[in-house]
DNA sequence: TTGAAAGCGCTAACAG
DNA sequence: CTGTTAGCGCTTTCAA
């Protein structure tokens, strides 16, 4: 009858049509333990008859333990986030636990409460991204506190202790900033990020650096800081073409930078990499559908999920004795069509 | 002593604290029922004191009910996705159900996974769009039987029964081409789908009958059928740009496809929209970083994420009795750069 | 208005 | 190898 309740089979029901326990039902669906290769056949059977499916939400309860780890992101309209997640769920699932993801929307209030809720879901590990917008830990520190690891990436606090996840910024800037040396650029602009974020920072020293090891003078009027507004970017490529004393080289802090860079490029017909080269420190793995195709220096998104995650699977393993580590990924130069050939 | 093993405060420690039964603390917390304001207040602070937080484990385990919502997509590395997840959250909790998010990769194997995966945590619904590699789908019929409440967007599938949500391609289309006709295009090509894909057909319908309708009668040779692989409409924009015949005007089915298209004209240095306009059915409410911006027809998305809300939550309330429905929803003309003004 | 008690479905001693 | 039993933390009758 369509009248019966919708419950789903429990181990109860197995037990009561194969006259055994539900222990040993529960054994026999978990294989743990002695038992029988007869009863347990007859239970894998009968389960499957019944289309029993294990309630994940009465074992957590008794275990005390989810097999659930929550991601909590800022966004995931760009394509970075969902790269990483992607990295994060492969391990995650491979070491059979489920991941559940979340977003705070760039927004303080949607993060503190989604780390309720994830709390309340009583996830057994956190992997997050903290918000622009957050400049209070509080809501965070709370749940450490309550003993639940978190591992941190991408946007990290010194404010906060726990594992942290990131790639190194300078010595991505450096190879990025001397490939267009090697190619035989000689003035080089770089359209550089806010310059408080430490990531803008790191990235401009790695910019600095290559300058200096390859004896070229850094020249102020070449570093362009921007707030990251829509538009900017573009505005200071501009400003740097209608100087006489054109730049051959540019070096963009991210990718919506160098889009406009590009965009801008080409409305005053530059040649590209003929008259200017471009080189992007990249978030995505491949700047794609763009013409030509942007030469990069790019972070290794899966490869942070991974980290991420084993980071976390240990931290919850070890429990207290657990020490936070920090573990710096490097970064990788991926040569397309907008710088010039080494050759040249 | 942090050697206390690391366990959550619950409403028996309130309990025991307060001297009451953890039914009046259960009630209190939950404000129901006739409970004395008195004994709530105390419960409340006494709560906040112990920074107790509620398991929502053992909850839903007694309520037989999660308060949670999954959403499965085939990906969401495209900014398609996210963005309908983002209506879905917003609208979810509000009414204070958790949304969890899990996606297949485009892979059947671990779309079959999820959803038991989504099941093993018994969600109270789920909203999806089966994966691309999805042909049989018993796995969904599987947890539908069990009860489940589904609502399906984006790719749905004849051979499923539920709610749906889908977008009206064949008006979409209608429009973009009208608008084409409007601003003065005579000659208009189709970069379409796949033949055999619904979306694809209903979109050139919609391009057909808007051909007709102004009394322009339509030419095979404008209408390219592309499989969707990289590179592909490249190629058949370039076809179209060597026949003696070029058209004025262009129609692509899709964002990546009207991309592609904007490269090839840049590359041969076709002025746009004054040679030739361009138009795209977008899945992104704005095409971004390219020039000229491209005028698209655009979905509604974060609407469809509420609509599918809506319908699911209904479901889950009405249960057995509430019969499925699908939702169309119109588009938008959105005009942009590429293609002329009405006034011209 | 409050308390006692019975589970939700499962796991894990412990005893046989 | 299997069964009995006692909960995990919470909600919900039912009775007081």
């Amino acid at each position: 009858m369509s009248s019966r309740k919708s419950k789903q089979p429990t181990i109860w029901d197995i037990a009561i049509k194969l006259n055994v326990s539900i222990s040993t039902v529960s054994r026999a669906l978990r294989n743990a333990g002695d038992i029988n290769p007869e009863t347990k056949k007859a239970v894998l059977e009968m389960a499957e008859k019944l289309d029993y499916q294990p309630n994940a939400i009465a074992s957590s309860l008794r275990k005390s333990k989810t097999s659930v780890i929550g991601v909590m992101v800022p966004e995931f309209i760009h394509p970075y986030f969902p790269r990483v997640i992607l990295g994060i769920q492969e391990i995650a699932n491979a070491m059979d636990y489920k991941v559940i993801v979340m977003q705070s929307n760039e927004s303080y209030e949607i993060e503190k409460q989604n780390i309720q809720a994830m709390f309340a879901l009583r996830v057994d590990g956190l992997i997050m991204a903290v918000s622009r917008e957050t400049t209070d830990f509080e809501h965070i520190r709370s749940i450490q506190k309550k003993g639940i690891p978190i591992v941190f990436f991408n946007r990290v606090s010194d404010e906060l202790v726990g594992s942290k996840v990131v790639v190194d910024d300078y010595r991505g800037a450096f190879l990025a900033v001397e490939h267009l040396i090697l190619t035989g650029c000689k003035r080089i602009a770089h359209l550089a990020g806010p310059d408080k974020l430490t990531m803008s920072i790191n990235r401009r020293n790695g910019y600095l650096d290559a300058l200096r090891t390859h004896g070229i003078a850094a020249d102020g009027r070449l570093i362009m800081h921007s707030d990251f507004v829509e538009g900017r970017a573009r505005t200071y490529m501009q400003e740097l073409l209608n100087n006489p004393d054109r730049p051959d080289g540019v070096f963009a802090v991210n990718d919506p930078t160098a889009i406009e860079a590009l965009i801008c490029l080409k409305d005053n017909d530059v040649r590209i990499p003929d008259e200017i080269s471009l080189i992007t420190f990249s978030n995505a793995p491949h700047s794609s559908f763009v013409s030509p195709s942007l030469t990069s220096v790019v972070q290794p998104l899966e490869n942070i999920g991974l980290v991420a995650v084993q980071l976390l699977l240990r931290q919850i393993d070890e429990g207290q004795y657990f020490t936070p580590e920090t573990v710096t990924l490097d970064t990788e130069l991926v040569v397309r069509k907008s710088t010039r050939n080494l050759a040249d």
